[in-house]
DNA sequence: AAATTAATTTAGATATAGCTAAAATAATAT
DNA sequence: ATATTATTTTAGCTATATCTAAATTAATTT
């Protein structure tokens, strides 16, 4: 069985909503994630329901079904490599990578997919940090802490933004914070829970609480 | 002005048919490469018509204009330069290359084909020897003559197959014959056209007269 | 429990790209 | 010059993926 792109969008949007579980996700904001309307996102969820890849009753919002899991997993994983591909080969930088990647995503080959993670030495996460499912659908999980939550002396690795809006994007790039960047925590105000932070042992930054809990990092 | 994935391919065959030229092409022929009913392409040509990359006169036919050549190249440099990237970057065999890059010239962004194109160290060739166009459109010919054409003891360098047919295609891989390879003309039989090659230096190749017309060189 | 509001679905559009069958036009043969 | 054949176009239909507007269902208030 073959999916659409549309379809692989809307699967790869209602996986996301339901947090990677089958948490229920309503029509309204499936529409709001794909940018569509209400009434377009019904008429998918009955093709979605016939192909099995949901769980669709009426009025009652959707849950993904273990096979649409499936096909949501592969979808991203595409979309990751892709991403992986433009920026380390390609010199993309890491907030332009997005809507290219949006459209490789959809090419019809498993070949190709499987030959480009080769060619990228198969990595396990994507240039903003979120991993990257192997062919079976399986992802290496890593704890990941909001560099708010980290503790002065306390060492990491920025792993991933929670927004990555073009606007945060650039703020990152002009502090010079970037994902895979070795971090310190130099300094915590406490009265309003501000962080000054140490990159790669020599770039001391300054960061308002939430700046810092918009920073995802591993500890180590 | 922006052409869909369907229009990209009809521009591009309506292209080929006219030999690069603006000769004129019919309904029939362009329903026989596009592998689709004559009823169909009427109905194309009408939109293509009207977007001004064709010149379409009702049962007359149509001609490529200036800007449809313009469009038609650069499908055809994405489709080269995607080529090379599978073969010589993917592994892919240079026969196992086309539906892909069939699917990936249709990616809309100038930026990923200037980056894929300078990854690629900006390449004149693709994989079966065909000239990719550069962002302007202009291609690098090389006067190419069948091997059936070249004398015994002239030396030459494989650039092209005519048919670029699986099976041949796998003929070429079989007897280890392969665009780029090095070749000198060690004998032709007279009496049946029949042409015995070296190839490499090494392999001597021996193959009737429609194998050996079928294989473009230049001559060195 | 009925009325209001919010969410969702259906019905009826549009646009793209394909199809078949019938009609129209051009080319060829008698 | 007319008839036949080949080519091409039109008309009307299918499928996908959108949309708006109207109808329906569920949830919330009073």
């Amino acid at each position: 069985m073959n999916l659409t792109a549309a379809e692989e969008n809307y699967l790869k949007a209602i996986y996301h909503l339901s947090d990677g579980a089958s948490k229920s996700v309503s029509t309204n904001d499936i529409a709001a994630e794909m940018k569509t309307k209400p009434a377009s996102v019904s008429d998918m969820l009955r093709k979605l329901g016939e192909k099995g890849v949901i769980n669709y009753r009426k009025y009652y919002g959707v849950n993904i079904t273990p096979e649409g899991k499936k096909f949501a997993l592969q979808t991203i994983r595409k979309h990751r490599l892709w991403e992986v591909f433009l920026v380390e080969k390609l010199n993309f930088a890491w907030d332009e990578v997005h809507e290219v990647a949006e459209e490789l995503e959809h090419i019809q080959s498993p070949l190709l997919i499987q030959r480009l993670d080769a060619f990228l030495n198969y990595p396990k996460f994507d240039p903003h940090g979120d991993p990257i499912p192997d062919e079976f659908g399986d992802v290496k999980a890593r704890p990941r802490v909001p560099i708010s939550e980290m503790e002065i002396d306390q060492s990491g690795q920025i792993v991933a933004v929670k927004d990555s809006s073009a606007a945060f994007l650039r703020y990152m790039d002009k502090v010079g914070a970037y994902i895979g960047a070795r971090v310190k925590i130099l300094d915590k105000v406490e009265f309003d829970g501000s962080v000054e932070i140490l990159v790669d042992q020599k770039k001391s930054i300054f960061m308002s609480k939430d700046v810092a809990s918009n920073i995802l990092a591993i500890q180590s």
